[in-house]
DNA sequence: GGTTCGATCCTT
DNA sequence: AGGATCGAACCG
């Protein structure tokens, strides 16, 4: 597996910002999934950030450590995927080791290998195809194997992109029962940007 | 082994 | 606004 000469792989150094930094930096940066099909790639425009362990929004709240939260706790820059009511959900881990942080990808939009995006979505292109954390797994072909995989090196990476221009930001979506934390401007999104969720 | 509940998506 | 849908977490 290579990488086309046009991308950069971000430098691992990146990936020890503070979290509610790297949220803000992950903007604006290439996504790249390669897979036996065909590799697909797209702009991240919106993000989250999760800091357990005393984010009540978070996985990791009060420290739980799980099969599924394992991931979190371990160095930035790993792959935290999970599922989710059948879609699967993709993080970029932060934080220092054994504090267990992440940032959602919750949008992206489309960069290069769009007809394959479009076959695995099944639905012809538009802001429909990459506006939400479930629907860009799926069109990038992201799912659990690559839980624990790390972003700095194919197949699943994170390269250098495009000047995000004004960063927006705003409450988290979709969680409800988590108390104060549910108003923690933690949503991070690309003004404008017709691919951001909401 | 049963129950509950989502960091969602899609269609009214 | 509501239903689909399923694995993980939790409780026993």
């Amino acid at each position: 597996m290579t990488i086309d000469i046009h991308y950069k792989p971000l430098p691992r150094d990146f990936y020890g910002q503070p979290t509610l930094k790297l949220a803000q930096s992950l903007l604006g940066a290439l996504l790249v999934s390669m897979t036996p099909d065909g590799s697909a790639s797209g702009y991240i425009v919106e993000t989250e950030a999760y800091i357990g362990p005393h984010d009540r929004a978070a996985h990791s709240y009060n420290n739980r450590r799980t099969k599924r939260t394992e991931m979190m706790f371990h160095r930035a820059g790993k792959v935290y995927t999970f599922v989710m009511h059948t879609h699967c959900l993709v993080n970029v881990v932060s934080g220092k080791l054994e504090q267990p942080e992440a940032v959602l990808i919750r949008a992206v939009e489309p960069y290069a290998g769009i007809d394959l995006m479009c076959n695995r979505r099944k639905m012809p292109f538009g802001k429909n195809l990459t506006n939400g954390p479930g629907k860009l797994t799926k069109a990038l072909g992201i799912t659990m194997e690559q839980y624990g995989h790390d972003f700095s090196h194919p197949p699943l990476f994170l390269a250098e992109g495009i000047q995000p221009g004004k960063i927006f930001s705003g409450p988290r979506i979709g969680i409800g029962n988590s108390g104060e934390a549910k108003e923690y401007p933690w949503r991070y999104w690309i003004a404008n940007n017709p691919f951001v969720s909401k």
